[in-house]
DNA sequence: AGAAGTGATGGCACTCAGTACCCTCGATTA
DNA sequence: TAATCGAGGGTACTGAGTGCCATCACTTCT
């Protein structure tokens, strides 16, 4: 039912548009009732977005269950993934959508609405989980805004190519940059290398690298081939 | 004209909700014709935000006559403050809209959609003026979003406050965290911090990178790069 | 089995935002 | 005086979203 009319949506709004179809031709084609329509989408824009409601559940729960001695800037940036795997889940869609949102002003501002609420839950989770700093809430803001900012742009990046390529390695250096940026050990020109290489458990093995400044870059790049091929 | 629907629709959207308020009850207090409602304003929204069109437009060309040689960021940053003074002009009428925008879904949703239109303008100032640089538009889309993310920060925060305190000041320190977090090392403004917080990276001249195993050569080689050879 | 409750669905009528079209009126101009 | 033009006003329409009630299938209790 919910899926019949998803699908009975987008095949309408992509052939004749999202203003010109009605929520009477969409449920005449899906075959269903009209008020039925309005029991499962609170809006004609929220058919567009169907599954942004539980993945912002899970992102919330997977921020919730977060270990309390993590990272958070790391665990923020864990959830921001989790958005992105829904959207590469289905290339096909995510494409179709993006062009849908990027033409159709009603729909871009649902979208903005929605991204924000994703924002608002990791400010608060940064706020929550790295209190006791000076500007901590400035901090929390504006470090989620940044995350959620590399997100988009990785995102958008990807699906102005039409999907193709690979998302999951223009989110690392995106949100590379911004880790780097943030970080409270280095500053946007290096160190912190323990940028999100995929979640991993915090007990993995690491590689530590101590190099004086000056040294030769082949001779580190030698030794560090040594130390994380071994794996 | 444009002046008594905007009192009229406050007066009206403070006292009985903004929902509750239909464009009628707006112009049978104005004393004008429903027509011409929507001569005025595109929306029932756009009639609590009468000056944002205006402002944008004046943020567009400050940012389009901004010196070619100048800080892009600094520019940027004079630019979110254009806005807040636009705030901070009438902080009466802000902090009564502010009230509004907190507790109705819809007038949040359009604010979001105007707040939008200004990050997009910083961003594209940014991408533009800040061209050459590697990772150019992802930087100009992150720094955006963050300038944005603490002009929100500061004027929200006055704004909970009633309009009472120094806003500039909440201001100048927002906007000093992220021009801190985002500045080069050994930029030109001041205050060569290279990270957030005040932890100065001591002369010694050791580099130590933590890297998982299994982390991609390049992204290692990438980090140490920049640490090694940025002096 | 039959009655009663329950949840999903459809239908109908209504409010209200937003739009298209046309009218009036006053000011300017030929 | 006649033609034009622009600001405002009125009317009717479309379409989203809501409230209310009827229907139907399925379950549960007696």
């Amino acid at each position: 039912m919910r899926e019949s009319l998803i699908k009975a949506a987008f095949q309408l709004f992509l052939d004749r548009g999202f203003e010109q179809t009605t929520i009477d031709d969409i449920v005449a084609l899906a075959g269903v009732g009209r008020r039925s329509f309005f029991r499962y989408f609170p809006s004609k824009e929220d058919v567009v977005f169907p599954d942004h409601e539980g993945c912002l559940v899970e992102m919330t729960e997977y921020l919730r269950d977060a270990p309390a001695d993590g990272d958070p800037v790391q665990q923020v940036c864990e959830a921001a993934r989790l958005v992105l795997r829904m959207y590469a889940a289905d290339p096909l869609f995510s494409v179709q959508r993006y062009r849908l949102t990027r033409e159709v002003p009603g729909l871009r501002a649902h979208e903005l609405s929605v991204v924000w609420r994703y924002e608002l839950a990791l400010a608060e989770h940064l706020r929550e989980r790295g209190a006791g700093r000076a500007d901590g809430a400035l901090r929390a803001d504006v470090v989620a805004a940044a995350v959620v900012a590399a997100h988009n742009h990785a995102l958008r990046t990807w699906l102005r190519a039409g999907g193709e390529g690979d998302v999951q390695a223009a989110m690392d250096q995106a949100l590379g940059y911004v880790v780097r940026a943030f970080s409270d050990s280095a500053g946007p020109h290096g160190g912190g290398g323990t940028d999100g290489v995929d979640g991993e458990r915090p007990d993995e093995e690491v590689v530590v690298l101590l190099a004086r400044k000056g040294t030769p870059l082949w001779r580190v790049v030698r030794d560090v081939e040594g130390a994380l091929g071994g794996s």
